[in-house]
DNA sequence: CGCTGATATCAGCAAGTGGTGATGTGAGAG
DNA sequence: CTCTCACATCACCACTTGCTGATATCAGCG
């Protein structure tokens, strides 16, 4: 069966600036002040992506100290490709099954 | 390397609606009027949705007669799938590699 | 305890986005 | 040719969303 894909996820990696981070963080697990190095935005700004990410189960916080560090759920981005994987596959016989017109 | 994804091509798939009609076209090829039928949206809101994904790259219209046929460019998914599993590979390794408190 | 630095939250503003009705365009039927 | 239907575009409104400054919270240090 196609497996829906959540749009909330995919919204939440839609923005230039969480995608940037996402990427980031693929690489290495980071604190708020590394990102904000990083991407050079705001505290404040960074902190509200970084709560969009949260709430749509991409990262996890991990505190450390007075320190919080975030960590990609790598499960979520394997789901996210095998779902596109399953449409893709579902996309290359889909072309000949093409329903008649009204 | 990791190859970045677009954070275009997301966008478009991250609206609701626009993301159920990539889930039709995976199935069949299907003309507005079809589109139109099975998520009962105006005619005209369709049409923008359309044009989005269109635009993103996602699909390809095939005129047939007066009816215009969408098409899923399969090779676009599978691409999201493959840049996804990337992240997905390096986020698993991403947990050691943790940058040091500043 | 009081201070400092790291984060999160809140309020407000500007810009982007989706939905809808009116209208334009173009192909086929009569 | 004219009418109809499929589809696209435009104009407008409502809502959402990102960004920012101000403020709250909370951990560690002296």
């Amino acid at each position: 069966m196609l497996t829906s894909v959540d749009p909330d996820v995919i919204r939440a990696l839609g923005d230039p600036l969480r995608l940037r981070i996402v990427t980031l963080l693929a690489r290495e697990t980071l604190c708020t002040t590394h990102l904000v190095e990083e991407t050079g935005a705001k505290q404040t700004n960074l902190s509200n992506h970084m709560k969009v990410l949260r709430e749509a189960g991409i990262v996890e916080t991990e505190p450390c100290g007075r320190y919080t560090y975030y960590r990609l759920k790598s499960e979520v981005l394997a789901g996210l490709s095998g779902q596109f994987a399953e449409l893709a596959a579902a996309a290359r016989t889909a072309a000949e099954n093409k329903r008649a017109c009204p």
